[in-house]
DNA sequence: ACATATTGTTAGGATAGACTAACATTACTA
DNA sequence: TAGTAATGTTAGTCTATCCTAACAATATGT
């Protein structure tokens, strides 16, 4: 049932969770356009992870993420989030910077590292707030 | 000339520029090994890079890097190795852990988030030195 | 409701990466 | 040096991902 996902199937499944929280639905083309793609791949990919169960979808249906579709993606922009975080306020990365790494990382990352890279983070952020960055001159 | 590689490529530039260093010449069965991938994948792999100018090889011939693969080779080691120090040092993951952390993200990280990092871990090597780690229990 | 625009799907093709099995070459060793 | 073992190559296949172009379904505006 829960085989892991490829980076890519990661990334459609992220997207449409992060576009319902904010609009409630989604189309395909919504996620083509935010993942650069084709409608499609689009279809293709809506298909794999209706295949995997972790999202309602049909031909011309609505879509919808299952409950195991909504647990994985949380897990997925939880990741990005913390790795977001980590590039923006412990590195000063900028806002696109640290999105473009934290897209690629939260794929490919360990979950020790991850857990390392979050009270990494939460540490610096308690003692130094915002104006760590500024005291190592990067 | 200097298109870019892909992940997988610079995997196999890496680990011919790491064996020779060590060994001073390397087979494709070498390769093979290191990388846990099929003598013939690596055939394939030798004639692309082959094919881009980055190593010197003919079919049943010795193998060896050129100017550009070994520049482009160190770079991808330079990489590979500070990822590993941050890893390692800064968040206290284990040798196993830092080496295959390192190994994935030195492909995809940006080289702005890529400078901030080594500028991080100096910083803070020097700072605390390896008992840094200690002090936020992780 | 009908024409048009938008969106979704399918078919077909490309690229990259990996594999196995069979065969070619080279190296070792008795 | 002859035979065997080790290594290298090729051919053919597979999976994943993407694409374009053509077509199907749906939505929209008058």
């Amino acid at each position: 049932m829960s085989e892991k996902l490829t980076s890519s199937l990661e990334d459609y499944l992220e997207a449409i969770c992060v576009f319902i929280k904010k609009n409630s639905t989604v189309r395909a083309i919504d996620i083509a356009r935010i993942l650069n793609v084709s409608r499609a791949s689009t279809t293709e990919a809506l298909k794999k992870l209706s295949e995997k169960g972790l999202i309602n979808y049909g031909r011309y249906d609505a879509i919808s993420l299952t409950k195991n579709g909504e647990e994985l993606a949380e897990l997925i922009i939880e990741k990005h989030n913390s790795l977001y975080e980590f590039f923006a306020k412990v590195l000063g990365s900028s806002h696109d910077e640290a999105q473009e790494n934290a897209c690629k990382i939260e794929h490919i990352i360990s979950p020790d590292a991850m857990r390392r890279i979050v009270a990494f983070t939460n540490y610096y952020s308690k003692k130094y707030g915002d104006e760590f960055v500024k005291k190592i001159d990067l």
